[in-house]
DNA sequence: CTCAGTGCAAACTATTTGCAGATTT
DNA sequence: AAATCTGCAAATAGTTTGCACTGAG
């Protein structure tokens, strides 16, 4: 339930929180930018403010409860932390958004930062593809 | 030398354009952000604008002289395109970047488009690290 | 001399912040 | 009631654009 993730991440339940974690969770789409979700509030006549949902975002991030992503095209795109790591291949020609994960490469990350005297911390690996036409 | 691949790009052969291209060229230092140039320049005493700059920076990047990249930090950061493709770490504690290329990752990249039905356009890969101390 | 290029200020986009009033606990 | 939260408007940060003037070819 929504409002144990709210709780625990030491905020109070509010109408905006657990409308915002609500849009994450009932979606079939799983990436949303702020203006996004803004919008899909207010066609469901919650007045929300961008800002309340920029600020929720951050603490939800925080909290450990979304990630946020950069990816092309300026606005950040947040999706709900499922615990699972994966990567993204973005969609240039219909803005779709495919996850996947790959144990090969998330080693050889690993591999060079130590090659090079790192510890690898984060990484972001954003393969930039179009749909192969039959 | 510089005036060649400015006019090669189908541009003026300007000042701005010239000591732009030079900082490039002369730094040990890679990469850059759009206000770091405007810095050095200004240090130059120079009289550069900062919206020149930009503009700039952003034809030399069509032109395929200039690489612009999007880290973590808002600013974007631009480096002279050598042609060899390559990803970079960004070392965390000093802000330093390190460059590197791996076969074994684009090739994987490739087939991991493939697999979902993708060509491969372009990628974005950046590992986020700190040094290993001893 | 002509047209591309430049500086400056104003415009823009994405995001953040201050504050007075509204909500949760 | 106390403290957190929210909406709104104003502030920021990074980048882009309009325009009259400057400079390269």
């Amino acid at each position: 339930m929504d409002e144990i993730d709210i709780k625990e991440a030491g905020l109070k339940v509010t109408q905006p929180r657990v409308q915002i974690l609500k849009i994450f969770e009932t979606s079939t789409q799983k990436h949303f930018s702020a203006e996004e979700i803004f919008q899909l509030l207010r066609d469901d006549d919650s007045r929300v403010g961008l800002a309340t949902i920029y600020r929720v975002l951050t603490q939800f991030e925080t909290a450990g409860l979304v990630i946020r992503h950069n990816f092309e095209g300026g606005q950040a795109v947040f999706e709900l932390d499922s615990g699972e790591h994966h990567d993204h291949i973005v969609d240039m020609k219909n803005g779709k958004i495919i996850e996947f994960h790959d144990e090969i490469i998330e080693q050889r990350q690993i591999e060079i930062a130590k090659e090079h005297g790192y510890q690898l911390i984060d990484h972001s690996l954003i393969l930039y593809a179009e749909p192969i036409d039959k």
